[in-house]
DNA sequence: ATTGGGGTTTCGGTGCGCCTAAATTCTGGC
DNA sequence: GCCAGAATTTAGGCGCACCGAAACCCCAAT
């Protein structure tokens, strides 16, 4: 229907992303800041997506995705995220180096050759980071997730997803032998005991970039 | 030093393959052609390219790369034909289909994931159409080729390349067994005995899209 | 030597996505 | 209830790459 060129998708993949783990609605400016644009650069792209039917809004007020509009956020999500598990599982990128190049080629690479890759990687269900990769139709499987800084001590669950947003993060717990799947208990604030007894600490910063098992 | 956009590598590129295969220069009007875009579209592209030192132009004349325009230029056509090398020998594409992709694909490609392609294709010398793939200092290995319908009736060769620009050429050698190494003798014009000795008519627009050896 | 027509350039204008600066609107604290 | 400060929008502008129309240049044929 709309054309949807390279910029309108990165406002509706950021739109999305702002929601996929929590579940308030994104605001003008912070989306301005995730985008790392002015903020009229923002109300401007607004105007254009909710006249297109992708987005809600009312002046002065949050931003939300209409069906349309989901349909194709997740469908460049799905993009992003396909293309940064191919990187990591065939062209030996490591998962804190993904990013960026997933970042462009999610806005060039064709449906033909996604699917292509899509089949080598024998249709994934998540990407190295743990997010749940949209079904073509835009589903997602998304399991309930705590942040383990807002997890209680005591409580033994596994790593479901870590946020990319921060490399250093991504590079510390690759150090440290922490990923998707992990199981651990929380033994005291930013403190977890491994299934082979050893205990880590992690940094404030990597407590809320994790997301673990409810 | 410049910045070089997607636009103006899609300029020096096909200034670059004019001349890849013949000698003549090429004009503003038959770049106009080439790219889809009104000549006075190239016409400002080329003062900007020239004013890059990319290019050089005498007002009303014809176009040439500049050294650097040639290693920028060379440097496109190298991912097109890595990305068109992958796609097939990889990705399951057929060699008629490839273009488009690799068209979009050569301008967000990043350095690591091309030398990753690259090595796991083995360092290819040729793309699937029998075009050189330029090396990483600008150098092409460019054997002399004759355009087989300038090629003498009884003349003993093999084709080295054929030209990717008509996709309907391609389908059709496809189907006739014809690509590059094929070893032939033109027995009358647009006619050629294969090494089984079958014969196969090709039509003008073949003739005029197939090099063969000297 | 002139001239006509094709190739090239100039000129004014478009859409996109971005910016800064200046309104405007909303909201929380008094 | 008011009002300062923060968030949002409006207004005006920029660079890029494109366009069509009009002006211009050049050469080949007379």
């Amino acid at each position: 229907m709309t054309h949807t060129t390279g910029a309108a998708e990165d406002y509706l993949k950021t739109i999305y992303a702002h929601t996929e783990w929590q579940t308030d609605l994104i605001t003008p400016s912070a989306l301005a800041v995730r985008l790392g644009v002015a903020p009229s650069s923002v109300t401007e792209m607004v105007k254009k997506l909710a006249a297109s039917g992708l987005i809600t809004h009312v002046p002065y007020g949050p931003l939300a995705l209409t069906d349309a509009g989901r349909l194709r956020a997740t469908a460049v999500v799905r993009r992003h995220r396909l293309i940064e598990t191919w990187l990591v599982g065939e062209m030996g990128y490591d998962w804190d180096q993904v990013h960026d190049e997933a970042e462009i080629l999610e806005h060039s690479i064709s449906d033909r050759l996604l699917e292509a890759i899509n089949a080598r990687l024998g249709f994934p269900a998540h990407d190295p980071h743990g997010d749940p990769i949209p079904a073509a139709d835009g589903t997602v499987l998304r399991p309930p997730a705590v942040l383990l800084a807002d997890a209680t001590v005591g409580h033994r669950a596994a790593v479901l997803r870590i946020s990319d947003r921060d490399p250093s993060v991504l590079r510390e717990l690759a150090a440290d032998l922490i990923g998707p799947g992990t199981e651990f208990t929380l033994s005291a604030p930013l403190t977890i005991v491994l299934a082979d007894g050893q205990s880590r600490l992690v940094t404030p910063a990597a407590a809320a970039s994790i997301w673990v098992t409810a």
